[in-house]
DNA sequence: TTGTAAGCGTTATCAC
DNA sequence: GTGATAACGCTTACAA
């Protein structure tokens, strides 16, 4: 608590605190036998200076903010930790705050972390965000927005990571068709999010260039958390198109759903029916059949997303022009045994 | 970035500063003409008070740490959900750091969470700790401690927060027992801290209680992550002891694990075998069978965690005496189609 | 009821 | 090479 100051060194050793003060950050005009002494007594006397202090004066807290929709999920709480890592490597630390997918709440988190004095805030939008007007405020006032996973192209001035959504569909659907699958449906989620979109144009765009026609009655929205959802969904799905081969899902978890409904109306996985999930969430590796997957990357994410934003800091400290940077990651497929 | 401030507001307003902040702040001797005027042109501009500053004065960061041994994971992800949501109603921001259950880790978060001022830190051990020095200098310097979840018997003057481990199985255990099971395996984790001992015992009174003679190859520790593993060893186990007919699980993850090797053995769910897990996870409510399991009272356990902390902090900073607690929260038994 | 002034622990400018 | 001094933005005795 009443940790030891600055002046306290100085008056312990007979000198000013602005002498300690530069010694213990060695300042080129300082001695280096004053340096050594004031740096042995700061030692001993474990003196730790007040980041406070320094924040104030310095006018940076060394502290970013993270809104995600939520951390109760593998992906977010993967990203979380790689974020908070590569963050706390550079110095940063992080406060996280979650906005249930509700703008409103998303909205109140923004204004509060910027009332709490963070250098920079790494935002996953809530789905249904129309408005940007608090983001524009935010960034305008100073503080460098990065958009990260759920980004908008919509918004100016802002840093945004993202993983090729669309791409990784395309590619999984196809790998579906050239083995042989001709009638695939597809799990999407709901559609009036980015990321959701994108993976259904990637579907459609895939069915369309092959020589099947595109079923608009084979694709069926489920929320990416709901199990037990996409599980009777896809049970209906299948009773009205039995001769379904393969399906797509915009989720792990979804696609799990629809493992277990194959599995229920015994079908084999994947001679009947191909499966796809999204994520490689940990399940997916040792659930049996295992789940082919799209892997996200996870790391170059989360460490991505810290340093263009760590930069941009930077560079608005020193007051020089920032480039803001679009980065797409892409994503791996993840052969197993249900496809 | 350059926000407006008190002197600015009170420059304006031809008024002095310290009128102007405590007209904001609603101090009993301003005079309502004066506070009304002061907060309109503050609402106006827009004003917001420099938290650094406030800190810096008030020697309060409103600010908690948090130190868990991971957040990927669907426990600690709840639980820091629900910690987070309780300190910002009281108006603490959370800072999040994970030790990855290496003590070495844990204490430099630890150290590193004071130098950054903040008022007090939620620690959820990592398994192996033996020493607690770190800890007990911390407090001792006046930054409150409160154990979550995985504390310790041994460390003093810190509040504790848990869940009854033993009392909970032993109930699993017995639900077993009357229903007739009698050759009752346990799936540990592993047994060098002290959740894992407590469920230990709690399944060893149940079975020594019994009629039944306690057998220590029942007995077997896995991860509480590692579903695969589980899956193997309950196989192994299953083979050696083909007449088990029921089993308690450390985590929902292990008794899934557990499930699907019981299946595969071609054995009814829970007429041959009866499984039990351990956290309520989302996953227990809708595989199938559905799982039994014993639900953490996730939402009790964190807001019970910050309001003592925050309570400590509250006393500390008056320098009024604090009676630290230890508190046991009860789980709750969720029936489902696997018991 | 309002204002003055000191101080929180630093950093940084400018004399010496 | 070292040391006053002001300043960061606020709170709080104390004085007026």
């Amino acid at each position: 608590m009443s940790s030891i100051s600055l002046k306290y060194l100085a008056t312990q050793l007979n000198m000013s605190v602005s002498t300690v003060s530069k010694a213990l950050r060695d300042y080129k005009d300082v001695g280096e036998d004053t340096k050594t002494i004031v740096k042995a007594l700061a030692k001993e006397l474990d003196f730790i200076p007040n980041d406070i202090a320094v924040s104030l004066k310095t006018k940076s807290s060394k502290t970013i903010g993270v809104i995600f929709p939520s951390i109760v999920h593998w992906f977010f709480s993967g990203l979380f930790e790689e974020i908070k890592n590569e963050a706390l490597k550079n110095g940063y630390l992080t406060i996280l705050l979650t906005s249930n997918d509700n703008v409103q709440t998303e909205n109140s988190h923004l204004n509060y972390l910027v009332k709490r004095s963070i250098d920079g805030v790494i935002l996953s939008m809530s789905d249904n965000r129309r408005d940007f007007n608090v983001i524009n405020e935010i960034r305008d006032s100073g503080v460098p927005v990065l958009e990260l996973d759920k980004i908008s192209k919509l918004t100016k001035n802002c840093s945004k990571v993202s993983v090729n959504d669309k791409e990784s569909i395309f590619d999984a659907t196809n790998r579906l068709i050239d083995s042989g699958k001709n009638k695939i449906a597809f799990i999407s989620g709901i559609l009036n999010r980015q990321n959701a979109v994108d993976k259904f144009i990637g579907y459609k765009m895939a069915i369309d260039q092959s020589s099947v026609k595109f079923d608009q009655s084979l694709t069926i929205p489920v929320h990416g958390e709901k199990l037990n959802e996409a599980y009777y969904s896809f049970v209906k799905l299948l009773k009205k198109h039995p001769d379904i081969d393969g399906v797509i899902c915009h989720s792990d978890i979804v696609a799990i759903g629809c493992l277990q409904a194959t599995l229920s109306l015994n079908k084999k996985i994947p001679d009947d029916i191909a499966i796809i999930g999204y994520s490689d969430w940990f399940v997916s590796s040792v659930i049996i059949p295992s789940l082919s997957t799209i892997s996200q990357p996870v790391e170059e994410l989360g460490k991505t997303a810290v340093k263009l934003l760590i930069d941009e800091i930077i560079h608005k400290r020193k007051n020089i022009k920032y480039n803001h940077q679009t980065i797409v990651i892409p994503t791996k497929f993840i052969k197993r045994n249900s496809s």
